[in-house]
DNA sequence: CCCTGATTCGC
DNA sequence: GCGAATCAGG
């Protein structure tokens, strides 16, 4: 698979959205978790909620160097041996860019403590997703929340109720009353529930209240449960192996 | 063990 | 640029 602008595009989403990478890869399909990881640093984008980030000290840098099976240790002759082998002093900060230049006696200007903007800017997210929910009163305590945005299987933003706008209600007449899906759903597997053990063949439709997916264990190597498989590799035959039944003239094969 | 994101490095 | 392998914390 590669990295058309369209799935650029889901994996930014997603990724701003807070959706983890594994999320992510299954929904774009075809790429791995780590591939989703590694576009996603590339474009620049990163800085969330990692569970390993929480360490940034200064101390001595552990030498983490992968040597997988060259490069023997062999001490050779120590004359030759010109090269300092020192660590590269690289603290990779996470999202702070200090930018300590070539001025280490000079005492830097009051840093601006800048909140989180951070990275080149260009690395910002495009499209705050602004809290359009202000003013609702069931929705104002969701703000100090982390948004939780879900995407269909082709990458498509689906809303909430909460996250509509709502841009010209027609006149509701009726008071408001807080959406409960779990009510319908709540024994369902939904989108947030797929991994990749679990069948992810929807149940309905996308939209619709009681929309799920199966959720059954699945096939091993396969997304869907062992039923699911039947029909979902059945429907994906290439035209050319569909045999369907030759129509036959009528009264069959003439015989004389 | 499972999960997560970060990083490295051969391709 | 890509992503598997690896690392490391939860």
């Amino acid at each position: 698979m590669s990295w058309t602008e369209e799935r650029i595009a889901t994996l930014t989403k997603m990724w701003e959205g807070g959706s983890t990478a594994s999320q992510i890869a299954d929904t774009l399909g075809g790429v791995s978790r780590n591939a989703v990881i590694g576009k996603a640093h590339r474009l620049g984008l990163k800085a969330r909620p990692s569970p390993v980030k929480a360490k940034e000290e200064k101390k001595a840098p552990p030498p983490k160097k992968k040597a997988p099976a060259a490069a023997p240790p062999v001490a050779a002759s120590p004359a030759a041996a010109d090269a300092p082998a020192e660590r590269k002093p690289a603290p990779s900060r996470p999202s702070a860019e200090p930018a300590p230049a070539a001025a280490p006696a000079r005492p830097a200007p009051i840093p601006q403590p800048e909140t989180e903007s951070a990275t080149d800017g260009e690395a910002s997210a495009p499209s705050a997703a602004a809290p359009a929910s202000a003013g609702h009163p069931l929705l104002e305590k969701r703000e100090d929340l982390p948004k939780i945005v879900s995407y269909g299987p082709g990458g498509f933003l689906r809303q909430g109720p909460g996250d509509q706008q709502a841009p010209i209600p027609p006149a509701p007449p009726r008071r408001l009353v807080p959406a409960k899906p779990s009510a319908e759903i709540a024994e369902k597997t939904s989108l947030l529930d797929l991994n990749d053990r679990v069948c992810r063949w929807p149940m309905g439709h996308p939209g619709e209240p009681d929309f799920h997916f199966c959720g059954e264990r699945v096939n091993p190597g396969f997304p869907y449960c062992v039923e699911h498989c039947g029909r979902a590799y059945q429907a994906q035959l290439p035209r050319g192996a569909r045999r369907p039944p030759p129509p036959l003239p009528f009264g069959g094969p003439r015989v004389r």
